[in-house]
DNA sequence: TCCATAATTCTAGCAATATAGAAATATGGA
DNA sequence: TCCATATTTCTATATTGCTAGAATTATGGA
């Protein structure tokens, strides 16, 4: 992952409300979840949740899926296990067992 | 780690000038850098430089230890492991596969 | 003591972000 | 076609963040 791509994941995350519903993406899994029911689960008007949303789209982290009037949306996992990858490398650069001394998990 | 604090660590290094900080940060290793040394390398006035090493440090990403009239700046590298494995759990709930598929590195 | 150097804080301006109400767009169903 | 529902876009406002020049503080050396 480029460094323009990781600050750009980094600050898609670096919110609370967008990492709340980043969170929630992920423990839908695949599956994903419409509009509706991230409202209810976040608590944010629909305006400011849909501003939240497209962040979270262009920086990558999430994807969008038309399905009739509804619009599902889905965590990007593969998008954030290369920041995870990305910050593993980038904070351990010759030095691994700064970052992971334990065994990874 | 807790949410507050990811978010926190999250938004210390969602920044182009941080992040690069962080990283020459992280190639000086345990050793860390003086400010002067860090300006060279980055290239950005020393207010603004000050201004981010005082974000990384509220971040909990860097530590300051004075040094004669030298201020000696290091990264932390245990938040940094700390944030890694918030990201790692809770981007992969209960589905580790997703996000890390390949071996562990 | 006086000066040069290291670093921070102060100040100010500009850009970006977060928020939500209102209006607009799109879809499915009656 | 008309309406209710789902979602987004528009608009406006308040807050925060980034940047650097100038002033300030602190240290070590001559």
């Amino acid at each position: 992952m480029e460094t323009k791509t990781a600050v750009r994941s980094l600050a898609g995350l670096a919110q609370d409300s967008r990492l709340s519903i980043f969170r929630y993406l992920v423990v839908c899994g695949p599956g994903g979840a419409v509009v509706n029911e991230i409202a209810e689960e976040i608590g944010l008007s629909g305006s400011t949740l849909s501003f939240h949303l497209k962040g979270l789209v262009h920086a990558g982290l999430a994807e969008s899926f038309s399905e009739g009037r509804y619009i599902r949306y889905r965590a990007n996992f593969s998008a954030m296990k290369g920041l995870i990858d990305y910050l593993t490398l980038h904070c351990c650069e010759g030095h691994p067992e700064r970052c992971r001394p334990a065994k990874a998990s």
